[in-house]
DNA sequence: CTGAAAGCGCTTACAG
DNA sequence: CTGAAAGCGCTTACAG
């Protein structure tokens, strides 16, 4: 494998210059840097990243932070990071949470010390120690899903969006509306999402004039399975929604099969509004709030990208937009009970 | 930032000692490494991955090379793998191939060159020159979907599983099976697995004594609305047949939802197999081979493990079973038609 | 079982 | 615009 030496011979300078006129640094004199440019390439030359890291340069490294990459939501958010960060020339380490443990292991154990120019956060509300861990590894970071105010951050509005979903129910005329949301507020620490969420539907019950009634609530866990049974659990309850407000397109997925097995027919006899704009959602005719997801990978992506190159300390802060569809699984309240 | 200079100090050792204890070799006395573990807790120091490596030790970091991050499968896998490792004290560099300019640049670029102790790559079909680049990697490789010689492999049998499903097919009844298959033939290469179950479809029919005609096939990209497609393009052909075999559960729910839309059902007027286990086979009733998703990635990470502490040379194959789970969505010919 | 020293392949002031 | 040289923080023969 030919190393820095080799190029240097071949194009008749030194290293030093053969370092600079590979990272495209200004001070080469640009005849100087085409030869170094043809050498490298007739060798195969690439630079070494240890060697590189180590002697104080970049490794052109970026860390991506996930809860659960199995999900949905995350892997288009992956997706459109990967994308990006690829396109610029980046690699992409993923560290994929899952349990306390293996968010304990991350943020303490300095695993991500000297190993990437910059991280990249999903959706996980950050404890105070875990913020510190992620300044103190003095690179860039933005996160999806929320804005600490020390990194650059990218989300949309969640409780508009919720708040509209949620009024858009009303303004069918259904009065007991029933919310399918996550995780239970004391299993550990709630995604802002789902918080914001919660905070949209009851502010829209509220401006109703509709009670927010404990037993109009069901978990989900953000799953499948979990929707389908927190519809169970809804439809035979004391009582029983006429429509249904529900935190995730998977979770609504799952509420419509319930319904189904119900032998209840969604927007007929229970309308139910899903969030995230799923790409099955059109095909299971449900109604969602639509969210870009892959481009809120790509926004954090840029985020990390222009603090890398302009090396801002200002971090930024973007909002995305969200839009109502409307399709067959909400409908006006009145046709059963 | 503590370094192994102040850990030497504070064990009152020298730094090549030090990186013994730390890294867990022998020759060192089990006092000694006591003491260097505590100096290097009490300072908090972990080794720079980038000096470790390249001073000729490993970077304890391996890539996972996958086609598409978003599809069900992949992210699966991605999360077996990503478990397996990160329990041995991995990191996983991810490179998400995309289009064939993509995995051109990793392949023809040493992208992966001194960056990692191993490769574990997903379902790719390699061709010869990308069997070079990875060997020239000179590092353990696994790969999931195919048993390519020089590398180690996990896999189902394609072949098997497929003709089992149509057997299913067949037994019910029908005669004349569809097929709706992932890509054209024509168009990039294609997947070992998709090569395969249409080999165990032809060789069902054959053994059924029953036509494989050309209209009885349609393609579905291996994505929801693809298999939705294909699905009302084979009802509108001009053979339309009884029953189909989808090369994936994820274009099975397209091609279910299809006939929805038709106004067919599932098993009363057309019977549909599936092909995953995806988690949302049960709640949408669909019959389908599953096969060990999660676990692939397991098993491949493993073998890579293995390679790694015993500096194995062998590669190992593995080949994990597959179960066809019958529901709703097959049932006997002869309803319609 | 332990240490002194060379070396891994780069980057970066510092000079010129 | 370019080069000589130090140094990044480890690991690994080689000695003892």
């Amino acid at each position: 494998m030919a190393d820095i030496n080799d190029v240097a011979r071949r194009a008749g300078v030194s290293t030093a210059t053969v370092s600079r006129a590979l990272r495209g640094l200004d001070r080469v004199a640009e005849a100087t840097r085409l030869r170094v440019l043809e050498a490298a390439d007739e060798l195969g030359y690439t630079i070494s990243p240890a060697a590189s890291r180590l002697a104080g340069g970049k490794s052109r490294t970026i860390a991506v932070v996930v809860p659960f990459v199995t999900r949905w939501f995350f892997g288009q958010v992956i997706a459109g990071a990967e994308a990006t960060l690829r396109e610029a020339g980046y690699d992409m380490l993923l560290y994929n949470l899952g349990d306390a443990e293996g968010r304990n292991r991350l943020f303490s154990g300095n695993r991500l010390r000297d190993r990437v120019d910059a991280a990249l956060v999903l959706s996980l509300p950050l404890e105070g120690s875990e913020v510190a861990a992620l300044q103190a590894l003095n690179v860039p970071v933005s996160v999806v899903g929320s804005f600490p105010s020390a990194f650059s951050g990218v989300r949309i509005d969640d409780v508009e969006a919720s708040r509209t979903a949620v009024q858009h129910l009303i303004h069918l005329g259904h009065e007991k509306i029933g919310l399918i949301s996550g995780v239970p507020v004391d299993e550990g620490i709630p995604f802002t999402s789902q918080v914001d969420r919660r905070i949209g539907y009851s502010s829209a019950m509220a401006n109703g004039g509709l009670d927010v009634l404990p037993d109009l609530e069901a978990i989900g866990h953000f799953t499948l399975n979990g929707g389908a049974q927190a519809m169970t659990r809804l439809l035979s309850g004391r009582i029983v929604p006429s429509a249904v407000f529900v935190e995730s397109d998977e979770m609504a997925f799952g509420a419509l099969l319930a319904l189904r097995r119900a032998g209840m027919r969604a927007g007929e006899d229970m309308s139910v509004v899903g969030f995230d704009g799923h790409e099955m959602a059109e095909l299971m005719d449900l109604t969602t709030m639509v969210q870009p997801v892959r481009q809120q990978g790509v926004v954090a992506a840029q985020h990390l990208l222009a603090a890398l190159e302009n090396s801002t300390t200002e971090p930024q802060h973007t909002t995305l937009a969200t839009e109502l569809i409307l399709r067959g699984s909400t409908a006006p309240n009145g046709r059963r009970q």
